[in-house]
DNA sequence: CAAAAGTCTACTAATTTGGTATAGTTTATA
DNA sequence: TATAAACTATACCAAATTAGTAGACTTTTG
């Protein structure tokens, strides 16, 4: 499961892609509209903003917004910067990479493969998917 | 991730099923091959076992044993058992399902469509995966 | 200069994970 | 039939992670 931090993320950041160019949005605003607990929000935004995806301007009229493009902020940047890998298992990880320890040969492991295959599919769906196609999507009529 | 308790299945389910119809393996034995705590092990033999897919032998002699052929044990069912739902968002899970708090309309939810399709293509290649398939790959040279 | 709004540091409570310890019960076989 | 091998059941426990909260501080306009 994805954690909360995460899902607020998106939320949060899918509300900013709508307003994108449009000026600052207060904390306390996307954290009513979104739900999700100001304090906490807080949080989340910072790190975003330290990962180069919003910007915020302080003080009377300030808040936060968005400066990457909707369509280049995909979900498994999002992901990875606050939950860390995307992979189910340590040792198919790209960046985190780390030796299962009770494992006797990585190079042959069949489990390893399987699991491999599944990283690979998530990152290409997930990479395939950004703000600006779950806001086109949630336009679509069902 | 998936949890040691699940990775530590799967290895010991690829250890008993390389000796699939040859009579019960010991947990110490299978404890020393395969790097696993001997006293988590036993835990994790006896969920299997309640599960339906190993069987056991007490006493003099005894041991655990794999009950289903191992084309019939895939790896998605194991990780279903130990940890639980395989989706990462409860709204996108079949059997655990739950609402997200914070959603404000499921129906139009872009980013539950995200999830949706990654649980959809991750339950594909878990189920496709069985010990037998696990086995058959290490045996190929790389 | 005051109020609005983001930032920083430090807690904390609940849950999950990854175990360990101890005391059984069952069964083959000498 | 006793006994030792081997699985079973119950009950802990420590560390890490998650999901927050509290409060003081800084910056920026009007």
């Amino acid at each position: 499961m994805i954690s909360k931090k995460t899902k607020y993320a998106l939320n949060a950041l899918v509300h900013l892609a709508k307003k994108f160019e449009q000026g600052p949005v207060l904390i306390s605003y996307i954290s009513e509209q979104e739900n999700i607990p100001q304090k906490f929000l807080e949080a989340i935004l910072l790190d975003l903003k330290n990962a180069g995806i919003l910007a915020s301007k302080k003080g009377k009229g300030g808040g936060y917004y968005l400066i990457k493009p909707p369509e280049e902020v995909n979900v498994a940047d999002v992901m990875r910067l606050l939950d860390g890998p995307i992979a189910l298992l340590p040792c198919v990880t790209y960046k985190y990479y780390e030796r299962c320890e009770e494992c006797k040969d990585e190079e042959t492991c069949g489990i390893r493969d399987v699991f491999m295959a599944v990283r690979n599919e998530t990152v290409h769906i997930l990479k395939q998917n950004t703000l600006a196609s779950i806001i086109e999507k949630e336009s679509v009529q069902k």
